[in-house]
RNA sequence: GCACCCAUAGCUCAGCUGGAUAGAGCGCUGCCCUCCGAAGGCAGAGGUCAGAGGUUCGAAUCCUCUUGGGUGCGCCA
């Protein structure tokens, strides 16, 4: 068997022993860096020169190589040399490694390499051996990252709003933790305000009932059925000792126990989408214990509190305007439009106190950096939230807020409307039980957080080739199925066995532009990660299913680019290893979204 | 009024954080397959990247303005 030029020894040390994986892109680049460094001692270029924004990427056009990089343009200028002239200088460095075949200079000073035959092979080899660890990286060295997600109010059921922000921030998190970050998911329960007390109280009305007497839902409260069952167990729980009772004796026991059954479903139903969260955060644990007041006083010694006035809105002054004195943190002094109340007139917290704690809470925990993901509706919050953090930090933990935008539903291509007054609203449940967990995180991944989803319940579930969910999840049951076919053709289709077939019987293009393709997965995981983009993720495994499929597809009129060959073990061994590195690709990618890879279609 | 987000093919959207002739699916047109590996394949038409300036070797991408949509805007979280 031919060596593998690219297969060689990696480096390896220290906690990210792993985390230094075969990317080829990246390799390639240190490589270019390498070339960069030696012309510069040997004069050919200006020292001093930056190479942060030296790229090696995939070319559009498969036409013009293996790889291209800008280096020639981008250094041009700040060299003061001609694109062509570091080109040429560069692709003659270049050429003396063994991995570089090509480099060619074209347009306006692009650099198109060509690899030695192996390289992209290689690739499969390594796929082959890392499994679903393929295209880990060891980007994040470790760095902590706290991701706060979903923080759905304890009143109810989760329903389709909240689908969205717990699947990407839950991929999301998959995706950091692949990409060599260490991620806490966690959950802030907005436990502490009023609405909790319209649980009680609605959760009461219930208690009655179990009672045998008729429950007065009044204007406000929460009319859902779900707590017909915490108003039994409360019967089961204190038997009728709060019945007749004032408020004032059973409101905080009714709110603790009611709070607690919500949170119990919650968990339930996020864990129907497969979500766990690491840490539960409660709003009202942080009353009482002194740190609200801690955190406010953080900032008050930065001179950020002061009493104040705020101006009315413009433009839609509310009617009953009123100017009033109030507690108010000078968010402007980081980065706000205007100063923000911490405190009501009658001098109780708004809730944007406790908040601020909760986020001093996270800076001591000494992460590094801080996510939130927030529905759209929460925008305005954005500027004071990180003004905040900003200042309880001093500037040394940036907090990145995701905001996730609606899901429209439709049924059949008509709108599904929902109507909360009605009881018709869709639950996370609903959702679910509909279409899997795996497909409703797929197509809510297929989209990029800030912009509107459409969903709908019949066109998720077709077996098409519009619907990348099952695009992507045939591809996989495709694999499986050959493998098993070459298994009975007597191929060893183990990992390993397949790791030591000739992969250089993988001469044909579009051999080449599967792998090509696989060997992107690496750098797809960076790029996602770095733009916290799971959605890229899904785009990724729609391309690597398109290239899959085409393949296939290809073998039905040439049957030399079959995956079994009819008695040729040597030549099967290749190709199946080939059909399952793309599978190790498709799984890989599927758990960072959360989706399970299926093994046949149904 | 202010802030944030968005505007790409008839439709739904990708587009590598500034790169080469802007892509995919649907729909449309034409051909092929319906025997092997079912839930199709190949090809074609279709674009002022909302508009106007600017930055530079180079802009859908960055900056400014305009237009059009979404969201939010002091004691609700």
């Amino acid at each position: 068997m031919q060596p593998l030029t690219c297969l060689r020894p990696r480096r390896r040390a220290g906690r990210t022993r792993r985390a230094e994986r075969m990317n080829l892109f990246s390799d390639i680049r240190a490589l270019v860096v390498t070339c960069l460094d030696a012309m510069v001692a040997e004069g050919a270029l200006p020292a001093g020169l930056d190479f942060a924004a030296v790229a090696v990427e995939p070319p559009r056009d498969a036409a013009h190589g293996d790889m291209a990089t800008n280096a020639a343009m981008v250094l041009a200028k700040p060299a003061g040399m001609k694109p062509r002239e570091i080109a040429e200088a560069l692709a003659a460095r270049l050429l003396g490694d063994a991995r570089i075949a090509v480099a060619d200079v074209a347009g306006p000073g692009f650099l198109n390499l060509r690899l030695a035959p192996g390289c992209w092979q290689g690739i499969v080899a390594v796929a082959l051996g890392e499994g679903r660890g393929f295209g880990r990286s060891g980007m994040g060295q470790g760095a902590r990252v706290n991701v706060e997600f979903v923080s759905a109010n304890p009143t109810g059921p989760m329903h389709v709003g909240h689908v969205r922000g717990a699947v990407v921030g839950d991929a999301l998190s998959n995706l950091l933790v692949f990409a060599g970050y260490e991620v806490t998911r966690e959950y802030y329960i907005n436990d502490g305000g009023a609405q909790v007390d319209v649980l009680a109280r609605s959760a009461y009305e219930r208690y009655r009932e179990a009672h045998g007497l008729s429950p007065e839902i009044a204007e406000g409260l929460y009319p859902g059925e779900y707590l017909i069952e915490v108003g039994e167990a409360l019967k089961a729980e204190f038997g009728d000792r709060f019945l007749d009772q004032p408020e004032a004796v059973w409101l905080e026991i009714v709110r603790d126990f009611a709070t607690a059954r919500m949170m119990e479903m919650i968990r339930e139903d996020l864990a129907a989408l497969g979500v766990r969260m690491d840490v539960y955060a409660s709003e009202k644990a942080l009353y009482g214990t002194g740190e609200i007041e801690a955190a406010i006083a953080r900032l008050e010694a930065q001179g950020l509190i002061y009493q104040g006035v705020l101006e009315p809105p413009k433009g839609k002054t509310p009617e009953d305007w009123e100017p009033r004195e109030q507690t108010l943190f000078r968010s402007t002094a980081h980065g706000d439009d205007v100063d923000r109340p911490i405190k009501k007139s009658d001098g109780s917290w708004t809730y944007f106190a406790p908040d601020i704690a909760y986020h001093y809470n996270k800076i001591s925990r000494d992460y590094d950096m801080l996510i939130d993901i927030f529905g759209a509706d929460h925008g305005g919050y954005v500027k004071r939230m990180k003004a905040a953090v900003s200042a309880l930090s001093n500037g040394r933990v940036p907090l990145d807020i995701k905001l996730i935008q609606l899901v429209k539903l439709y049924k059949n291509g008509e709108p599904f409307k929902m109507s909360k007054r009605a009881g018709t609203f869709v639950t996370l449940r609903d959702v679910v039980e509909e279409v899997g967990a795996d497909v409703t995180r797929f197509v809510m991944l297929t989209r990029k957080n800030d912009a509107t989803l459409d969903f709908d319940f019949d066109r998720v579930l077709e077996q098409s080739k519009d619907n990348p969910v099952f695009y992507v999840q045939y591809a996989h049951a495709r694999i499986c199925s050959v493998l098993r076919k070459a298994a009975e053709a007597g191929v060893d289709v183990t990992d390993a066995a397949l790791a030591g077939a000739d992969l250089m019987r993988l001469d044909h293009e579009a051999e080449l532009a599967l792998i090509r393709k696989i060997a992107e997965w690496p750098r797809v995981v960076e790029l996602a990660a770095r733009t916290q983009e799971p959605h890229r993720v899904a785009g990724y495994l729609s391309e690597l299913a398109a290239e899959f499929h085409g393949l296939w597809n290809r073998g039905n009129d040439v049957t030399s680019l079959r995956f079994v060959q009819e008695g040729d073990r040597a030549t099967t061994a290749a190709k199946i290893a080939l059909a399952r590195a793309t599978g190790v690709a498709i799984s890989s990618g599927l758990a960072i979204l959360g989706v399970t890879p299926v093994e046949e279609m149904r």
